[in-house]
Formats: structure tokens, sequence, C-alpha cells
DNA sequence: TAATATACGTCAACATGTCTGACATAAAAT
DNA sequence: ATTTTATGTCAGACATGTTGACGTATATTA
């Protein structure tokens, strides 16, 4: 602990940067970014007698159209008779579709109606202009460093394949 | 600046930087890595007959030593219905320690005991590591723009607060 | 001092989302 | 023809959250 102290944390500049402290922190922040960043669906949904588990479907059927429920329950790490309830839901309320698959008949086709499109276009309105705000805020390098950060949090086996998901388009 | 088009979007270098897809992928970037991130935790508590709300008790209370009911149920956001149960058996289990306050004595202050140090240490390991191999193969000063963006995606209104309390040590 | 407000605990009832386990069906693969 | 796969569903349980109501000790204020 010679000058160490000396050199600010915050900026990374401290080659023993790796620190518990840091890194601490990085959880911290982590946490409470992601509290708010999910409270504003939440909110939303929950006027429409939804909650956060439907919105974890709708935003990742509306992402992945035709997707089926293995993949699905692949994504959301739950199972098939946890996400069936809400599926059902969804369904009922003619926010999500399914279909059969042509090419392998069992499987069933998820894709968001219009109304779904529709939900999901406004459940995620307030997420994007956070976003939009801090991307703003902190810059384009600053985005970069993000990206990069929260890509090595991925679990490495996982982490190849979701980010060609991710960024497939 | 004029094509635009030709811009790396992944870089952040582009002034258009702000669109959709950008965003998009910072939505489920931050999702899969949360979701990563608190699954080591929950394994191993799962063992132990406690769940992710007995994790985020003893996360905060680690970090806040002596933090009384009411600030941790601010931080949590849940009812104190919610915490007491929760509560009551970390306190049942000797991983937390109630103590009333000599300032105000309605006041229960709340501190891991040693059990729940040593506790608390099991579970931040693996997600220690996570990000310590995180920062590390981002480097410095991805790790900045990793905090600067998380700090960016807070509620406004709260940040500042957040910010003195996160980094106060 | 008396009245009120605050911090906390607790009981009850209920909603949601998760789980395991078991079983059924249709379709694909062998 | 048999086995495996993808999906659905029923039943029962548990964890975590909610509202609402009430009690108690202590602090604050009129």
């Amino acid at each position: 602990m010679s000058d160490i102290k000396f050199t600010d944390r915050r900026t990374g500049s401290n080659p023993l940067f790796l620190r518990d402290e840091e890194i601490r922190e990085g959880v911290e922040l982590l946490f409470y970014a992601y509290r708010d960043h999910v409270s504003d669906p939440d909110n939303i949904l929950r006027k429409q007698g939804f909650g956060r588990a439907h919105h974890r479907v709708i935003h990742f059927v509306g992402r992945n159209p035709n997707i089926n429920v293995a993949e699905l329950l692949k994504i959301l790490r739950i199972t098939k008779q946890s996400l069936g309830r809400v599926l059902k839901q969804l369904v009922d309320e003619d926010i999500i579709n399914q279909r059969v698959s042509t090419e392998d008949r069992r499987q069933r086709l998820l894709t968001l109606t219009d109304k779904g499109e529709e939900l999901e276009r406004i459940l995620s309105e307030p997420q994007r202009q956070r976003f939009a705000r801090a991307y703003r805020e902190a810059g384009p390098e600053a985005v970069a460093g993000f990206r990069k950060v929260l890509e090595g949090l991925i679990n490495e086996d996982e982490r190849r394949a979701i980010l060609d998901k991710i960024t497939r388009s």
C-alpha cells in the first residue's frame, strides 16, 4: 500500500483495479441499475394483470420471432410448467401466437401478435429511454466498455452463442 | 462523420449510436449478464434452505453494517412483512444480529454475525471471481465505461445518494 | 404532561412465480 | 416397430411478494 491510495479507483487507472472494493462497487452498481431498469415495465404490467414473467416472455418472443418452447425455456431458465401458465395467459389475451412448425410438427413456434407487438413497444419504451439517456451521458467509449464488461460477465460456455444471437440482426 | 453507415456501431464511434439496435443489444446483454451473475449465489443458497431474498439481505447488511430496518426496506423495495419473514430466519440461524440503537431505541440495527460474514464471503466469492474475470478481460478503460453507464441507468433522483453510499468506504 | 408520530413486529389472507413429479400425446428419429 | 423428442397438463408444494390491521415501545410535538 505505498501510493496506491492516491490513484482514483473509479477511473480504473490503477493496475490493481481488480481489488475487492472495485469489484464490490461494480456488483452494487449492477444491482441498482438492474433494479431500476426492470422497474419500468414492472409497473406498467402490474396495471394490466401481468408480471415480470410475462414481460420476459414478451421480450424474448419479440426478439426471437418463431422461437420454439424449448429454446425459450433455455433462455429463461425456468421449467416448462412455469412457462406454461404464463404462456397460456398471453395466448388467451391474444398477445402471443402459437403455430405448429412445418418442419417439425411437434414444435410450437411463438410470435407476438399485433397486439403483442404494441404491448412490447409500450413496455420497452421506458427502458430504451433509460438506456438512451445513460448512453448519451456516458459517451460512446463508455458504452463500448459497458458492453465489453457485460459480455465478460456472461457464462463463458454460452457467451459465444448468446452474442451471436443478440447481434445477429 | 459524413459516411455514418460505415462506422462500426459496436465501437460506439457513431454519433447516431443511440439507435434502437444499439440500445436493444444493451438491454439484452444486461439481461444475460445479470442472469448469470445472480445464478451463482442462488445455487449455493438453495442447498442451505435459503433463497435470493436471503442473499439480498445478507449482502446489504454486509455492505451497510448497523443499517436499520427502514433503510434496508428502502433499498430492497419490499414491505416490512416480506422482510420480516426472511430476517427472522436469518436471525434464528445466527446469520444476522439485531440490536437496539442507543440513539433511537426504537430502531433495530442490523449487522452480520461472524457466521454471517463467513456466509457472505462464500456467496459473493463466485460473483467476485466473475467480475474479476470480466474486468481483467475488458481492461481498466472498459471498466470505467461500464461503471459510467450503470450509473446513468440508475434513477436520476436517487443516483447521487446511491453513489455516495456505494463509494463511501 | 398529553397527544401524536415513528420504528418495528406480527398475524392473517392472498397472488405470483417458481419448483418436482407424474402422465399423455403427437411426431420425429432410429 | 420402438424409442426419443417436443410439448401440454394436472397436482402439490415452496418462496417471495402483496394489503390490511393491530400492538408496543419510544420519540417528538403541542
